[in-house]
DNA sequence: GATGAATGAGCATTCATTCAT
DNA sequence: GATGAATGAATGCTCATTCAT
């Protein structure tokens, strides 16, 4: 008798479709009439759904790094059983061109970290998305010194170098692009890997750059 | 009879007026009384020095990139003629705590790399300093392979993951701290130097973290 | 075999679902949703049963004025034959502590006075309920006269002066209790009311305050 | 050389526009926009001068507080230092047609009240002005105890109720002026003053109603 | 009857920018 | 140079009301 919800569904639609407008325009041009109108839909509907612009926000970084870290473990697990060639994978899905194969959620990110920088719920929800991120990279070295296959006399500083590398990657990729030559992300970072935690940390024939 | 023209030292005290603004409540909170109230001045004043906010901006911009060459060389040529103490110093400039003394500075790069997203002229004012910065380092690296010290078959690749590297550290630590353990930044950068550039690339006995 | 109509009942909840939000919270977070969560009912049921906001006010605004008369009218006639015993019943019933037992209701009736400034229809339904009151007390002053028991020679004047006085009391009452010390208003309103009817117009022995 | 300011007489003249708007129209109608056209100023301005809406209405309160607080206290020392004078010339001043001369800002006051009931802020102010307001007539009272001419056990209960009762003249006076009729609240007022107070309290031959 | 999604007009507020003094 | 009043466009948000299901 009543009618359906279809709240989650809209709310998904409005989130991606303030992914698409940051994408374009930024924050600055993401105004809740622009994401309506994105999302083909009135700017009243999007406060129906969202007390907030800024819980938009929060519903769009939740949908980037729930997907994120969905593809991160499938292609770790799918790297077999190695350290090696899982911390290639792993690398790999950040930083191979056509692996981070959307655009917009790669723009969002960065988009996202800069809004991180105002607001404190932002700051809390991406850091503890790239916490996460940061803790699949942490076992994989983990492992790999357990296995001897690698050599780290301090996890947490490893880790963090390479989470601040891929991001580097992302961050000046998004603004000054011709910095880093084409491809050449990902095997360098296979060979500052290795510098991190031995000789052969990351096997450069693993995972050779897609596209 | 004319009074003198005090233009250009305005101009200079209402950019850091904008940084210190900046640094304190982000982008956001640096309107233009915002900034006027910091530099003890008029909001009116403001637009009498400056055409627009943008403007302001980018005075900053170039003042924080100016700044920061100029150290940036000065430590480099301290460190001597040696291509891996180059290197060594570079990172340190960088990365080594105390030696990135200026947190108003540091954290107004971030914030200003997050407004390059959003505005062209902001990105290509901030794309050329980075872009300076990564000539420094790739005239080390090309000196280091040319003395035989470094191997390198990528200089522009190489200089623009170190580039990477560093603006990541940047980046995270600006919002997630607790991912990059203190101090840890420096010597985790001259590892993963070398395992880009070939052993020994930045000597670790150089240029010890301050403070 | 058409199920069986629920609109007056639902009429009642929802508009008391209203005096509840609005002594709770005023006029101001009274809005359609809030009274829907308060009666546990949605939003649309509001409008399918009421044709707008207005309504449900008015509603409520007779459901209280013919509860209270009621029992005013009950309570003058408990009081027995006595002009004097009516009128102390009658400022007794909105004035003695623990009569006017309806806490929402008071604040409810407040409210109203304050919506009926900015709303013709309410001014005209609360002035109509003010009148009502007003006769109940012009009859037991008429009465009075005509018995000999109290001297006036401007009923209305009378009646006019002692509902003003009652509606102050709630007046200052809700906005500033602490100047109305505590069971101060009904002996108080009976001196008054002696003073403009003759001495012992409402006897004190008469109804003492309840609790 | 700097402009000169205007910034309190702009106040005072956007604190009065919204009197008039508000007399006429109420609370609702008196948007921004209403009243800066009130004003004949644009809007933007109204909230150079105000940071908000509820600072208008504060300013406004204390306007109408202010200005007849002082009237009151001219009128009860131009009555002379009987305190049966100065009660009377206290009840005139609120009371007798004429006296209360500014039309607008009684409608001002009444709907000051029905605001109070939803605003804390507004309660605390208007608290506060009817509180002064009180404290007049608490004086006046004592010192009529003081001096014989009076009798009261409770000045406090006395004064709350005289205040009351005004108030409620007020209120009534605004939505259902005809059952009060014309020119009968002051007398009114007297007489049950002499209820409270003894017989006398409010010489009746003094301070007839003006106009 | 009942639901809740959808609408759209209206609001207070912010702020870069202009300009008379 | 310097001041601060003035402007006006833009924005996020609220909410009574409508209506498809």
């Amino acid at each position: 008798m009543a009618r359906p919800s279809n709240r989650s569904e809209r709310r998904q639609q409005i989130a991606e479709a303030l992914l698409h407008v940051m994408a374009r325009q930024g924050y600055e041009g993401a105004t809740i009439a622009e994401i309506a109108r994105q999302a083909e839909l009135t700017p009243g509907l999007v406060h129906y759904h969202f007390g907030s612009k800024l819980e938009v926000l929060l519903a769009l970084l939740e949908l980037i790094a729930d997907r994120h870290l969905e593809r991160l473990i499938a292609a770790v697990e799918a790297a077999g059983p190695s350290p090696h060639d899982r911390l290639a994978a792993f690398l790999d899905v950040h930083l191979a061109t056509g692996a981070t194969a959307d655009a917009d959620a790669l723009a969002g990110w960065v988009v996202l970290g800069g809004e991180s920088l105002r607001n404190a719920e932002v700051r809390t929800a991406y850091h503890e998305a790239l916490g996460h991120n940061r803790d699949v990279l942490r076992e994989i070295i983990r492992d790999g010194v357990a296995k001897g296959e690698m050599a780290c006399d301090d996890v947490d500083a490893a880790s963090g170098a390479l989470i601040a590398l891929i991001q580097g990657y992302f961050d000046v990729a998004a603004v000054a692009r011709d910095l880093i030559p084409h491809r050449s992300a990902a095997p360098m970072a296979r060979r500052m890997a290795e510098g991190l935690l031995g000789v052969g940390a990351a096997r450069q024939e693993v995972a050779p750059p897609v596209e």
